[in-house]
This record gives structure tokens, sequence and C-alpha cells, in this order.
DNA sequence: TCTCATGTTGCAAACGTTTCCTTTATTATA
DNA sequence: TATAATAAAGGAAACGTTTGCAACATGAGA
């Protein structure tokens, strides 16, 4: 590999010059400066990262992780992050690995923003305690080197139930997330909350993980247990979409029998026939949103903040006036 | 930060050894290791990535380059590639920032896996040429540096038009990729050759880029020009999905007038009614491969290979009898 | 002519590891 | 007891940068 020593020699300087000439440093002439690039593009030079991140500390780079790519609203959320990360330099890899949480102790990224319920939070905690800087979307997190931006899952969630009940429905159906899931354990409790309001509807609960999978087991049991249109709000679009393929086998219709809304307006539902009814919020928001608190924690040296994301009321032929 | 010198300072060793015992080299007696091991942890050490991939020149890191994330069956593909890797010691990061493609001439992965067809060729060319290992997924490309693991799309092609023309139909219409497509430009030739196997067939061409968008854009082309029953192969099942869409405000039926047939079987074919056609393999397999030669090359320092991925026909009630 | 400021370049340390090669201590063998 | 062989630990160079500081040259001002 030819190095900056290869370029110091071919140019008859030194190393600590070609360095400043390749940074663009004013401290050495327009004509070594010009020779000098000219050697390093002839000699097809490219820098070291590891070289340059070791000296510098700092790589530039920011980790997102994610759980599972396969959640279907990941595209625009990546795109609002790149987009704010590149404006300042940064550019951004998606961890994924099993072993991906060893780049930020080891100083493979200068800072995480994390959307990964299996991530621990004890082991956060020792990463900020160490002083490296992180974004949670899925969690709440007090500390001086972690901000926090998540979704408004209160507000959604009583805006899905008020739109069932406003819709006539009596007979009020949630399913639920995973308990390891922090939006899931938020939307519940606030659904919990909403039904109490109105003390005529009859409230149940079925379990989910917020895979498609458990949407279609949570539809057979609403067939089984079937007496009358019953309004379904599944805790995200995912188990609304398994929910969807139950019933296009069966005999009861969607919009007339089972009335359904989910959470999260992925791309799909608005494919899907009857158009389902969500709650809607900006992806890409959310993601630039994130990497902006991130990189102020970083760059600015700016305190952490707390913010939320709005969610809005989508409305679709899968909920009917009963 | 704590580094190894720390770690010897208190342990009353030098550096060599400390850095012997954490890497369990049988050089060091075991009393002094677990001694050193203990300082470590209670010092709370943590190796530099930065330092260790600077001398060993790897990083035990691949990168996958993929254009944009929205694409539906990304979830399977890494899930195929990450299993592989991480079996052989490796991680594996998603890049697809702009400058990220920066990462391999720097040394920041020891290979990468290419899915992005912006990526140029001529590139690819020149990291290879600099010794650089690189599995293509998106093109041909021959060089003792690059292996290729690509889609039989002459194959699935073939069974899509064969399968229109088995239904009855005689009027075929295909929604081709973008140009920049090696898919694209694969399958429109295979399917060019293969309506030429049936003379009676009217044959029409629409263009397309992959997208939803153009997917109903194509349909409301369709619409305009529309006397009889048609057979539509989409050449992925992005496209068709906006075709679907599209077709839902009209008075024409899929399934019945339009009949469509896709490329991919991305998870949501699955869940539109009607089932769309679609051309199938396997998403896993495919990375699960593409890593397993990139290996090969790194690794074993074998010489490059060629596999292809096996596609076959998932039939649909978007397509029936004319 | 001397001094001083200014502009250009070079020296060398540092970042944190790994690893080859020595040195030293220990034990076995003759 | 002398010597060789083995085991354990340390020294130091190297990986490829960045950067504070020193050195030197040049021209301006006194």
């Amino acid at each position: 590999m030819v190095s900056i020593k290869d370029i110091a020699k071919q140019a008859g300087v030194s190393i600590s010059t070609v360095s400043y000439a390749l940074n663009g440093s004013p401290k050495v002439t327009k004509e070594t400066s010009a020779r000098i690039l000219a050697i390093a593009k002839e000699l097809n030079y490219i820098p070291s990262a590891a070289a340059r991140s070791l000296k510098k500390q700092e790589t530039k780079i920011i980790g997102i992780y994610l759980t599972n790519y396969s959640g279907a609203f990941y595209g625009q959320l990546l795109q609002g992050m790149m987009e704010t990360l590149s404006e300042n330099g940064y550019e951004l890899i998606v961890c994924s690995g099993k072993e991906s949480h060893r780049f930020l102790p080891e100083r493979m990224i200068d800072g995480a923003i994390i959307l990964d319920a299996t991530y621990e939070t004890k082991e956060l905690l020792s990463h900020a305690e160490r002083g490296h800087k992180l974004v949670v979307m899925d969690r709440r997190m007090d500390h001086p080197n972690i901000s926090q931006v998540l979704l408004d899952n209160k507000a959604g969630a009583t805006l899905a139930i008020d739109y069932l009940a406003e819709k006539g429905h009596r007979k009020i159906c949630v399913v639920k997330g995973p308990d390891i899931s922090f939006d899931a354990r938020q939307r519940l409790e606030a659904v919990q909350k909403a039904v109490q309001r109105y003390s005529h509807i009859e409230y149940i609960e079925i379990d989910g993980d917020f895979n498609k999978q458990s949407g279609e087991e949570a539809g057979k049991k609403i067939h089984q247990d079937f007496t009358e249109p019953v309004g379904v709000f599944c805790l995200n679009d995912e188990m609304a979409i398994g929910m969807y393929n139950y019933f296009s086998r069966t005999n009861l219709r969607i919009g007339e029998d089972v009335h359904i809304i989910g959470f999260d307006n992925i791309e799909v539902s608005q494919y899907i026939q009857p158009r389902l009814a969500t709650i809607n919020y900006s992806k890409h928001k959310w993601g630039a949103l994130a990497s902006e608190l991130l990189l102020n924690l970083i760059q600015k040296k700016q305190s952490p903040e707390h913010e939320r994301i709005n969610v809005s009321l989508i409305e679709g032929d899968s909920v009917r006036k009963r």
C-alpha cells in the first residue's frame, strides 16, 4: 500500500508537508502542494482510515442499530438520517450483526442511534458512562450523553381508540405487541386508559409480537369468538396485514364484520384492500431529528434533548360505521 | 482511554505480555494471564479497533452496498449474509451513504458485496485491481478478485411469459425496468426472445423504473389502450403492486381483464388480493452464497466463482385462463 | 547591516496495537 | 557440575497518520 511516506520520498519533501498538503492546509505553498497532489494521484494514494482514526480519535461514522431489516419503514427512516449526517460530513452504517455492539466501545463509530429493543439499557448506560454519545428512539433514558426522540405513542393509541368508538364500535379488541418493545408498552397503556372513558365498551386483549404471523393468529381467535362486529386495534400495521391475510380466507369481511386500525402507516397499508386505517408519523423526520440530536451531542457538545414525534390519524375503509 | 499500556503498568509487566495475555496466547503463564485479565476487566479495558486494524491490516468487517432500503426483500437477504459471516468471525455493515464507497479503498472493510447498480463497474474494477475482494450480485464481472452470484433472470422471465401464454393470453405487455439495472436488462432480453416463440402473440413494451409509481403509470397506459384482456409481466413485484393500486380505482379487474405476473416474490405479494403470480427465488440463499464466495476469496484465497440462483414460478389468481 | 516578522518546511512524538527477536530464568540432561 | 533446552517475559519496531514545535529562508523596516 502506498502511504504518505512514499509520496514524500517521491516529492522530496517530509511526510508532514505531504500531510498538510493533502489536507489543504495553507501552511504549504501552492506549488509544492500542487506537486504533492499530482504525485499522490499518480501513485493512486488512498489514506488509511485506521491510521487516521487512530490518530484523530474519531471516525466520522455514525451507527444505527436495528433489530431486523424486515421492518417496513426503515427506508424513509434511514434516508432522513443519511441526509442530515452527510450534510455534516458523517457517514451512516447500519449495524445489525450479533457482535456489532462492539462498534461503539471500540470506537469504530463516533456515536450511535438505537432502535433495537434487544440492546440492553444497562449496556447503553455503560457506553454513555464512558463518554460515548447516543440517541435512543425506542426507550426512555436520562443521561448527559443520551438524547432521545420518541413517537407520541400515547396520542396515537388514543386517536385509534377514539376513532373506533366514534364509528360506533362497542366491542373493541387490541392486538398487543411484545413486552420488550417500549412502543408496544406505551401504546397498550394508552389504550387501557382510553377505553376506560367509554363505560359501554367491551374490551378484549389478544397477544401479539408485532409480526404478521401473530396478526394471523389473532385474526383466528377473533373469528372463533365472533358474535358481533368488532373493532380491532392492531398495535402495528404489520400485524394488521397478517390479520387481513387471515380474514381473506374466511367469510368475515374487513370493514363490515371486522374493523381494523393499525399503527405506523407502512407503505403497504395504502395498497391493501380496503385501505388500512392507521396512525401515521413522518419516518423521515424521525430519522433526521435523531441524527441532528446526535450531532448536537457530538459536535456542539450541546446538552441532551428529549424530542417527540407527532402522530396523526389516517382514515381507511377498514373501519366503517357500525 | 485505558490502553494496554495502563494495564501493563498496573500489572507490572510489559505491554507485549499484556497483548499476548489478552489474545490468549500460550506464551504467557496461566497466573500472569489471569492477573492481567482481571486488571483489564477492572480497568474496563476495551481494545481500539483502529489500532488493531492499523497493525493487522484487516478489520473483520464486510460491507454490503445497497441502493435503497425500501427494496422489500433486503431483510432475508441480509439475514442470509449475516449468518454466514458471523460464523466466520466477520461482521456485516450496510453501506448506503453518498461517501460510503470510500470504505473499501480506505480499508475500513475487508471486502464488499455489491447490489447497487449506481456503483460504477469501472470503480469496482479499480478496487479489484488494487487487490480488494468483491462479490457482485447485480452485474457480470470477470476478474481474479471478483466473484459473482446472479439470479437466473433469463429462466424467470421465460417462465413468466410461458405462464401467460399457457393461460391463453395473446396480448402480452411487459413493464420494463430501468436501463441501469442488469436484472432488468436480462429479464427484458429473455422476454423478447420468449415472445418470439409465440407468433400469434401481440407484444407491447411499457417503460418502468422498478418503483411503484411507474407501475401505476403503466397501469394507466394499459387502461387507456384497453380493448381486450391483457397479460402483463411487471419486471418486478414492486411495480405490480403499483399497478394493483391503479386498477383498484378503475372498473377493470385484475385476474379478469388485466392479468399480472411479477418478479421477486416480495413479502407483500402474498398479502394482496388476488395473490400476485410471480417469480420466486431464495433471498436467504442468495445472500448466504454471496457471503460464502467472498469469504472464500478473502480467507482461503480461492479463485473467483460464478454462481447462479435458481428461480421458480409462483402461481396466483392475478393470472387466470383467458 | 542588523533585527524581526513572516512564510515555508522538517522533525519527532503520539495514537494503541501486534509480533519478531532478545534476554533472562528455570529445568532437564549428560 | 556444566551445558543445553525450554519456558516466560520484555524490548522495540512497525502499521500510517496528524500536529506541536523547531528550523530555516526570505524580505521588510530601522
